[in-house]
DNA sequence: ATTTGATCTTACATTTACCTTAATTCTTTT
DNA sequence: AAAAGAATTAAGGTAAATGTAAGATCAAAT
């Protein structure tokens, strides 16, 4: 289950008074992980750092304004953005909004408001009301061919079908591939964030996955164990 | 390619200028499928037949109040809503987004900021921001790519992987690069913070990194000893 | 130069994480 | 109810990662 409040918040304002106060409720209500930062600079730091989920911005900084910076973060991710601004003019809210912002929020503000409007849209992206476009990658290891859509393993006349906890597995690590996934991520994604009894269970289910996926189940060229930190899909290729 | 425009819009309220102002601005700015409802009885009605995929409602009603009947719809569906409040009260604004509103625009309203707002909630609907995997940092030291996320050591054609010690140390070291990181600390970054026996332990770990990053070991380039202080990681440029 | 303490290096011992297989329990299907 | 399929548990085995120790080397201080 997705939680708001683990997302990782980013406050941008040059007041030290209105960072504490934000911080402050926020924490207060449950959020856990919340960066700022008083500048421009300070804020592209942290987020090339920390790498947010959210981003509560005020429009004028020391160092640059709200809408540059806005900008910038946009073109790389599609970060959701909630505007804070000292001056309500229609225009600047206009522009805010028409560049594509969440939400924005003039000062002085309820901070209740703020803390709504807030987890409105954390919720959103959490919790999209459209379903995402179920479309499962089909992809390449070697001459063997996986199609996540049917849950098959095929090398060339053979076919398997993966088992519930394969599927997971395999989707996870797909998901990441070329990148090391620890087993406590990956007992996440087949069990759930609840307690999943024997970490030798995710050992078996591994090694019945390599049986499907690998040539020699015991010497992996795709499924890799990286001994101490956890395992990794290599050179798995969209088709 | 997924079009807001397409989208199915209901608007509720029982002021006839006004259903007809938006509907018309709505309309002008390319929305097609725009359906209204004066009273709660044929918002419902309109719900259950065109099946919507926003609400732009009302707070008050002839029959009813739009609290209510957005309680009732989000029962069933977790459809978008935007309020539209004749009455700039706190109190109404916290209980409409409280609620779970996905916005709450007071009357006089200016129409642009409606139907900005309006495309914000319906972009994130279709295109819901999906927050980023932990990414760990890619950086080079000389000649040598270290990759964190896949724990490789790369330098021309032949690679190398971390163990998990080595990685520990050196995302520690890489985290303070160019400063001293006392010996101290990074057996606590691998070790934890009980007690580790050894001092000598973590030489033999620096030396054994050293052999996977460094040109001749012996005379380490990049991660050079401070004695008496520690170690540091030097000219570590992120790609 | 000599001493001293810190750091390095190497070889070896130990541990731990992971593998494997098979038996058992749970779940779904017929 | 039986059977098949899937998931979990358990236990013994293995190699890679880690820890240990002891001699070598270095760098600063006297």
């Amino acid at each position: 289950m997705e939680d708001i409040y683990q997302s990782r918040l980013l406050i941008v304002d040059d007041e030290p008074e209105l960072r504490k106060m934000l911080k402050d409720i926020l924490q207060k209500d449950g959020f856990l992980r919340i960066f700022s930062a008083a500048t421009c600079q300070q804020a592209r730091q942290v987020f090339n750092q920390e790498h947010p989920d959210a981003i509560i911005l005020d429009v004028i900084l020391p160092d640059g304004d709200g809408f540059s910076l806005f900008r910038e973060f946009r073109s790389v991710s599609p970060i959701p953005v909630l505007f804070l601004s000292a001056r309500d003019e229609d225009e600047d809210r206009l522009l805010g909004l028409g560049l594509g912002a969440d939400d924005y929020i003039t000062k002085p503000f309820l901070p209740r408001e703020l803390m709504l409007r807030l987890k409105t849209i954390l919720n959103r992206v959490y919790f999209p009301f459209v379903p995402k476009q179920e479309v499962k990658p089909v992809f390449q290891l070697g001459d063997t061919v996986i199609d996540l859509n049917k849950g098959t393993v095929t090398r060339g006349d053979n076919s398997t079908t993966l088992t519930a906890k394969e599927f997971a597995l395999l989707e996870k690590l797909y998901e990441n591939h070329g990148r090391i996934v620890t087993g406590d991520s990956l007992c996440r994604a087949a069990w759930g964030d609840n307690l999943y009894s024997y970490e030798n269970t995710l050992m078996v289910h591994i090694r019945r996955l390599r049986e499907k996926i690998e040539f020699n189940p015991s010497q992996p060229r795709y499924l890799l164990t990286i001994r101490g930190l956890g395992y990794k899909l290599v050179s798995g290729e969209d088709i």
